[in-house]
DNA sequence: CTCCCTCGCTAACAGTGTTAGCCTGAAATT
DNA sequence: AATTTCAGGCTAACACTGTTAGCGAGGGAG
């Protein structure tokens, strides 16, 4: 079987942190991950069961780096909301990865997701509903941002000030 | 060269329309396409450029009855809001080929986006930022939903109510 | 009748994730 | 010290993806 926790494995998981951040989700692959470690690929199956494995890592950390990104952001409404498209922007694959994709729960730890559900939530009062639609509303804007759906002479910066206003 | 007009590439369209419908955006093969039609994966190359063209046609075709759907909804703004949502989650593949992954722009006839963005500007009133700001609002409630990212308990009904209030 | 062109085909390439099985060197056991 | 065991590398391979090259049959045009 495979050694599923030694230091290699921290060094996947660092290689494939940096290889995400500066590839994106598509360039993540098997292949380009041995390559940086000085590896063939299927040398990873010794340390690691799948890729998902790897995915559901990123992701969890992406949600960490994320909630302590909000958690320090100032304590106004306003504060929070900027933070997370600023957060956003500045990772978009870390937030592709864990937004944009299937979310791999069973392989997170548990509890995580929650968390920064929670945080979202404390955001805007008490209402879990009302604060679904606030989180939607971020994610929305972020979404299609990155997705560049939206025309290039937009002026996000006030569309952002008109979401805030609408919250 | 390949004749790109004739009736074969007709009957590739509707294929690949019925194909993404049933198997989503993942099962949308060159090959299963093929097999759809007792065709071998490379005789598509014949009809057909390359699998972007395949897209980019769902893509207009997604954008097409979406917009056709919103414009019979009602006039008010929550019936156009609740139609969004029901349009998007009985059609999941089409919305995600048009919204989730990236609008091969150069390849959908033109003016097909800026009408539908400007049908959802109508719903708001005349102020671009304010209308981006309302899309990416149910823009993300859907793709949060699709996503599954809502816990299974969530009240999303009444999220949308929030939502619509908040519009 | 002959030419040609459309539209099918197979074989192949580069890429993806992944499995099977081999081999080597080092650590652990006797 | 000698032996055994095994982690952790390797190559070969499979099934899948989109795609290209090149072959061949059939039908319409000259």
């Amino acid at each position: 079987m495979a050694n599923t926790d030694g230091p290699t494995r921290q060094k996947i998981r660092v290689a494939a942190y940096e290889l995400l951040k500066e590839k994106g989700v598509d360039g993540l692959s098997m292949r380009a991950l041995a390559d940086r470690l000085h590896i063939k690929a299927p040398s990873l199956y010794k340390h690691v069961q799948d890729k998902d494995e790897i995915v559901a890592d990123l992701q969890a950390r992406g949600l960490e780096e994320f909630g302590a990104a909000i958690k320090k952001a100032g304590k106004s409404k306003r504060a929070k909301a900027l933070t997370y498209r600023k957060w956003a922007l500045e990772n978009p694959h870390l937030y592709e990865i864990t937004v944009s994709i299937p979310l791999l729960r069973d392989r997170i730890p548990a509890g995580l997701e929650d968390g920064v559900t929670a945080m979202i939530i404390e955001i805007t009062g008490k209402d879990h509903e009302q604060a679904r639609a606030v989180w939607a509303l971020m994610h929305g804007l972020v979404d299609l941002e990155i997705a560049g759906r939206f025309p290039k002479d937009a002026n996000l910066d006030l569309t952002w000030k008109r979401a805030i206003a609408m919250i």
